[in-house]
DNA sequence: TTAAACCCTGACGCTACGTCATGCTCAAGG
DNA sequence: CCTTGAGCATGACGTAGCGTCAGGGTTTAA
C-alpha cells in the first residue's frame, strides 16, 4: 500500500539515491511525508515509476519524461503500448547484433584478415534521440501485433485454421525447393516466394518488413524453430533469412 | 582500408567526438598518423572498434574495455562468442519487459487500480556492473546453445527426428490435458509436465532455467508459436509460459 | 586560388546519478 | 527507560562519457 523509500526501490530495482534524485528534480515526488519527514509513496507512484523506468530503458532523457509525464492529454495505457513497440525494436537490433556476430565469427573462421566494414558494425547505430522526435510525430506505436494475432487466430474456425496451416507448409515448401535447385535468395522468384509466405503472416497480423527480417533471424537463432527448417532441408534456415531479409530490404 | 576519422565514424555508427576520445584514453588509437597529424585508421582498429562497441553496448565501463582488450590471453573470438550469449540475455530481459507491459495492461484494463508491484517491474532489475564481475568468474559463456542445436540436428537420423517431434507433442499434448483438467501452472503436476518437455528440448541443446524462461514467453510473445499453442488449446500459451517460468524459478 | 569540407587540439559543460558526511527517527531488546 | 542498529533526511562533491564550441591548420575539387 505504502512504501518508504528503500522498499520502492528494492521492488523497482533502483538505488535509493535515485528515488531521492528523482524527487529533488521533480520527476516523482512521493504521496505525501511522514510526519517526520520521511517519504511515503502511494499506488499512483507506483505506476509513475513504471513509466519513468520505461522511457529511461528506451533511453529518453529525464527532462523528456517529465515532459511526457506532464502532458495533459497524457495516456497511460496508449504509452504502454508505445514502449512495447519501442521494445519489439530494440529486440529487432539485438538480434541484428547477434547476426553481426555471428557473420563476423564465419568470417574470422575462415581466416579473413580483412572484412567488409558495413559488416562488422551492423545494428549498431542506437537509436538516438533523433528516434525521440520522429516517433513524437509518426504516433504509429498503436497497432500491436500480438492483440492483433490473438484476436485473428480466436476467430478462426478449426477448417479454416487447417487451410492456413497447409497454406504455410506449402510456402515453405516451395521455397524449400527453390533453394535446392539453387535459387538466389535475392533473386526475383525468391522474392515471390516470400511474398507467398508474407500472405500467409498476415493471417495473424499486419508485419511490417522490419518484422519479416526479425522473423528470419529467428528461424537462424532459435533452435525449435532452426530444427524445424533444417529437418525439411539442411540449410533451409539461412536460406529462408536471408531471402525474408532481402524482401524486407525491398520494401524498406 | 585505411580510414580518417569521419569515414570510420560513419562507419561504425559513433560520432568523431566520440573517437577523439577513445584515442585520448587509449582506448582505440589510430594504427598511424598522416604526415600532417591526421588519425589513420586500418583493419585492425575497425575489429578492435567492434569489439569496444559490444562491450559498450554491454555496459561496461571504457576502463574495463580497456584492460580486457589489453590482457595478455585475450581471445577475439571467445570474446564475439561471450559478447553473443550476452546479447541473449539481455533479449531475455526485454521479452520479460514486453511482457510485464502486457500483464501491467491487463490489469489496467480490468479495472484495477492497485497491482501487485512485483509485477510491475518484472524484467527491471538491470544488468549491474555486478554481473560483469560475477560472469568474469564463472567464464560460462563458450557453451553455444546455437551451434549445440545445429550440431545435434545434423547428426540426429530422419527416424530419430520423427521421434524426438513425437516426443514434443506428446509432452505438448500432456501439459494442454493438465491445463483443461484445471491444474494450476505452479503445481507439482505441471512442473513435473515441464521436466518432460525440458527433456524434450535437450534433444536440441541444454536449456538453462533462464533459458527455459525466455521460451516461455517466446510462446506468448510470438505470433506463430502462440497461434501455434493457442489452437491446440485456448489459453496454452500462457499455460506454458506459467508453468515454465514456474518451473524456471524453481531451479534458479 | 579559393571555398567547402575535413582535420587538429584544448577546454568547458552536462546528465544521472555514486559516494561520503552529518544528523534525526524508530522499533526491538536488555 | 535507554540503547542500538537499521533506515531516513539533506547537503555537497565527484565521475563517466561524451557534446559542444573555439581557434586554427589541411585537402581537394572547381
Amino acid at each position: 500500500m505504502n512504501y518508504r523509500v528503500k522498499e520502492l526501490a528494492g521492488l523497482a530495482g533502483v538505488s535509493v539515491r535515485t528515488l531521492h534524485h528523482y524527487d529533488a528534480i521533480g520527476l516523482l515526488s512521493p504521496a505525501r511525508r511522514s510526519p517526520s519527514g520521511y517519504r511515503i509513496y502511494g499506488p499512483e507512484d507506483l505506476l509513475r515509476l513504471q513509466q519513468i523506468l520505461f522511457y529511461r530503458e528506451l533511453e529518453m532523457p529525464l527532462e523528456g519524461i517529465a515532459r511526457e509525464l506532464g502532458r495533459p492529454d497524457f495516456d497511460p495505457e496508449a504509452a504502454l503500448v508505445a514502449h512495447r513497440a519501442r521494445l519489439e525494436e530494440r529486440l529487432g537490433r539485438l538480434r541484428r547484433l547477434v547476426a553481426t556476430i555471428d557473420t563476423t565469427l564465419a568470417r574470422l573462421g575462415g581466416g579473413e584478415k580483412e572484412l567488409k566494414p558495413e559488416e562488422l558494425y551492423e545494428g549498431f547505430p542506437k537509436e538516438t534521440a533523433e528516434r525521440w522526435e520522429r516517433e513524437a510525430a509518426e504516433n504509429w506505436g498503436d497497432s500491436d501485433a500480438y492483440r492483433e494475432s490473438r484476436k485473428r487466430v480466436a476467430r478462426m474456425s478449426k477448417e479454416r485454421w487447417a487451410e492456413v496451416k497447409a497454406e504455410g507448409a506449402a510456402a515453405d515448401e516451395a521455397l524449400a525447393d527453390a533453394m535446392r535447385r539453387g535459387v538466389a535468395p535475392g533473386s526475383a522468384e525468391a522474392l515471390a516466394l516470400v511474398e507467398r509466405k508474407v500472405a500467409h503472416l498476415r493471417n495473424f497480423y499486419e508485419p511490417s518488413p522490419e518484422m519479416v527480417k526479425g522473423l528470419g533471424d529467428m528461424y537462424v537463432q532459435h533452435p525449435e524453430f532452426r530444427a524445424h527448417y533444417e529437418k525439411q532441408a539442411p540449410g533451409l534456415a539461412e536460406y529462408l533469412r536471408d531471402a525474408m531479409t532481402a524482401w524486407a530490404a525491398g520494401r524498406a
